[in-house]
DNA sequence: TGATACATGTAAGGGGTTACATGATTTC
DNA sequence: GAAATCATGTAACCCCTTACATGTATCA
C-alpha cells in the first residue's frame, strides 16, 4: 500500500525519500505514515518494477539527492489502484481499547490517568487537523491552480480526521464520566 | 500486544487457541483482530515465556484440544501492562482515504461507487455493535455475576465502535454529497 | 557546544498474512 | 455430496520498526 502512496505523492510533483516523508507527514499522516528507512526501500523496489525512475543531483555541502518520478507504467499503475473498487476495509488495531477491556480490576485513580492522558492526545490531534493540517493542504493548492480538484478530496480526508477525533473526545468524555459515577 | 489480548482473554477463563479466536472475534473484533495461525504461534511464544501453561486434552472423534491457563508471571505481566499507562497512541492506516486523498482524477460514477460501497460496510458494522455484539457481551456477563464490573468496560469498548462508526456515516454522507455537488 | 535539518542507506528482528497439511463430524 | 465446524500446526513471505552508519551546515 505505501507503494501507491509514494507514487500517488510522486505524481504530483519528483520528490526524493525525504522529501516524500515530509510531504506525507503533513498531509497523510492523519490515514497513512511511513518510517524513511522503510520509504527508501519501497521506492528501490519501485524501481526495479519499473513503476518510478530515479535521477542523482549532486550537491556541493550536502549529500547527493536522488529524485524519483513517476514513469509511465507507474501511472498506469496508479491510475488501476485508484479506480479499482476492492478496497478491503479498515481493521483498526487500538491497543488503548484493548487495555481498557481488559481493565476492571485496574484501580479508578491509574484508570482516569490513563483516561486523561488519551484525551489530551486526541484534542492535540484535533486542534491539529482544525489548524495546521487544514492551512498546509491550502497553501500547497494556492500555490497551484490546477490543484483546485485536488483540494476538495485533501480536504475530505481531512475532514474525516476531524470528525474521528471528535468521535473519539465524545467518547472519552463519556467513558470518564462512567468511571468516576460507577467506581 | 496480542501477547496481552490473549493473556486477558484467559484471565477469564482457560481457553485452546481455537477458543481464543472464537473468544476475540465475538469480543475485540471492533479494536482487535488476529489470525489462528498467529494466535497458535503467539500462544507457544507465551509458554515458552512461562505466562501461560498447557495442558492437553484428549478427544475421541475430534483433534485434542490444547487448553491453556494463566500462570502465576502472567497474570503480574498482564497487570503490569495493564497499569502501565504509556500507551503509544493509535496510528490507523486506511487504505479508502489514501485512495480518495488521491482521486482528484477519477471519474464520478467510479467515486460514488466506491463512497457507496463503503457506506454500506459502515452501516453494517454500525448495526452490528449495536445488536449483536451488545447482546453477545450481555450474554457472557450475565451467565457469571462476578463480572458486573468487566461489563461496563466491555459496554465502554463496544460503544467507541459505535461513536466511530457514526461518525464514519456522517462523514460519508458529507462526501458523497461533496462529489454530487462539486463534480 | 549541542541539537536540528539535510540526505541516504543497510541489517536484524518482529509481527502479521497466506498457503499448506490433516482429518473426522455435522449440517444443508 | 458438498460445505462448514472442530482442531492444531508449519513454512514462506512481506511489511514494518529499530538500530546502526555517515557527514555537513545551520541555529540556539
Amino acid at each position: 500500500m505505501l507503494k501507491y502512496a509514494l507514487l500517488g505523492s510522486l505524481s504530483y510533483q519528483p520528490m526524493t525519500g525525504y522529501d516524500l516523508k515530509q510531504y506525507m507527514d503533513t498531509t497523510t499522516a492523519n490515514f497513512w505514515h511511513a518510517k524513511l528507512s522503510q520509504i527508501y526501500v519501497t521506492l528501490k523496489a519501485l524501481e526495479q518494477e519499473g513503476l518510478v525512475a530515479s535521477d542523482v543531483q549532486e550537491q556541493a555541502s550536502r549529500p547527493d539527492r536522488r529524485v524519483y518520478t513517476v514513469t509511465p507504467q507507474g501511472a498506469e499503475a496508479l491510475q488501476q489502484w485508484l479506480t479499482n473498487t476492492n478496497t478491503e476495509p479498515l481493521q483498526l488495531k487500538d491497543s488503548f481499547l484493548l487495555k481498557l477491556f481488559f481493565s476492571a480490576r485496574v484501580d479508578k485513580g491509574t484508570l482516569l490517568t490513563h483516561l486523561k492522558i488519551q484525551r489530551d492526545a486526541h484534542q492535540k490531534l484535533l486542534n491539529q487537523h482544525c489548524t495546521e493540517t487544514k492551512t498546509k493542504l491550502q497553501q500547497i493548492s494556492d500555490q497551484v491552480p490546477q490543484l483546485r480538484k485536488d483540494v476538495l478530496f485533501w480536504e475530505a480526508t481531512r475532514r474525516s480526521g476531524e470528525l474521528i477525533e471528535e468521535a473519539m473526545l465524545q467518547w472519552l468524555d463519556e467513558t470518564i464520566e462512567m468511571v468516576q459515577r460507577e467506581l
